[in-house]
DNA sequence: AACTATTTATAAG
DNA sequence: TCTTATAAATAGT
């Protein structure tokens, strides 16, 4: 719709891409707005310029707010079918490899959530912004479990190594009653206190965790 | 661009405004797409219906991979300056709002990051399925987390309960040998495994990490 | 940035 | 869904 026939394919001169780009992606935010007024749904358009510019339009405040809607929809109109018919599937196998890519592309995240929350229809936080955002996310992240993890693993060193302690004094103290008690007596003490000496389950336990971490 | 001029405001009549959704649905996908091509740019949109149904284009094969992208070239561009210039922020504070807005609006992840990666321009997982799926990734994660804690919880809880045992037992052959010994010999002991009472120390350090999980 | 010839999108049938 | 008159978008100036 111009003056001749455009193919479509990409606009060599530079300076036609960028007066081209700028036409057409209002042109393009302007029919996502109609279509959402008209039709009463939720859009969202991004654009991303070659120089990392981001342009958006988002029909509601947030794409975030959109997705909550549909999954409460969701919950409600068709949660009790969904409950009986379907059953929770073992999160082994088939989910690892989601779960990896779900965590490579990570930082999606901030770049959909920290936008729109805070100032909706403003002009956005630039890219250097959002990836600071991001890292500062993401550290707190990290901080918060590296730190839950290292208190969990401090408990347990302090702990094996009185454990290993009181395991050799015991000892000693065995040796000693037993050089000057009668043997009825050593018996019952051991009775008294069972026999500690399965407890080394506990290293394996101990191993199990680790590869875990 | 019709018969006639229509303002742009929510079509009443149910059928025509399902008609003009197709029609203004297809339509700007082809906009995004010409604008994609043309102009070299990455672009992405998304439609959610009245039904819950998503329909989307998506220039590359993953929303993931556009920001990835930029991500990258952030990271090249001022890096060096971002990195000298830019202190990292505590995590505390003002960060909070936005991992709890992050964490609240966590589905989206499924909905993003599992479209477009097996099939990239097939048609998409319903809405049911993506809600599914979600559902499973979440599972994996919980359980995930919840075995690694559970694990260490019961290493931490297994040898406290050694600890107390050997604690006790340890208490009582001290009494025997304290009964049957020189004073001298009993002192020797307690140099050589140093003064235990201050382990309850630990008690205290294992109260942080459970208010933590 | 503004103009306009033309193509393209689409409202109504 | 398909056709077609018309509105809208836009390529080249």
């Amino acid at each position: 719709m111009g003056r001749r026939k455009v193919e479509i394919k990409k606009i060599e001169d530079k300076n036609s891409r960028q007066v081209t780009f700028s036409k057409r992606r209002s042109g393009l935010m302007k029919k996502a707005k109609e279509l959402s007024v008209l039709c009463d749904v939720d859009v969202a358009v991004l654009i991303f310029s070659g120089r990392g510019k981001l342009y958006d339009f988002c029909s509601t405040n947030s794409l975030a707010k959109i997705l909550q809607r549909y999954h409460n929809y969701a919950e409600a109109e068709d949660g009790p079918a969904r409950i009986s018919g379907v059953e929770k599937r073992n999160p082994e196998g088939r989910n690892v490899v989601t779960i990896r890519k779900l965590l490579e592309k990570n930082l999606m995240l901030s770049l959909f959530f920290n936008r729109d929350l805070e100032e909706p229809d403003v002009d956005h936080l630039n890219l250097s912004e959002l990836v600071q955002l991001e890292e500062q996310l993401e550290d707190a992240l990290i901080q918060t479990r590296s730190r839950k993890t290292r208190l969990l693993m401090e408990s347990i060193t302090s702990l094996s190594e009185v454990e290993k302690m009181l395991r050799e004094e015991n000892k000693l103290l065995q040796n000693k009653v037993a050089a000057g008690t009668p043997n009825e007596k050593r018996n019952d003490l051991i009775l008294e206190f069972g026999d500690l000496t399965h407890v080394g389950m506990i290293s394996g336990q101990r191993q199990a965790m680790l590869e875990l971490l």
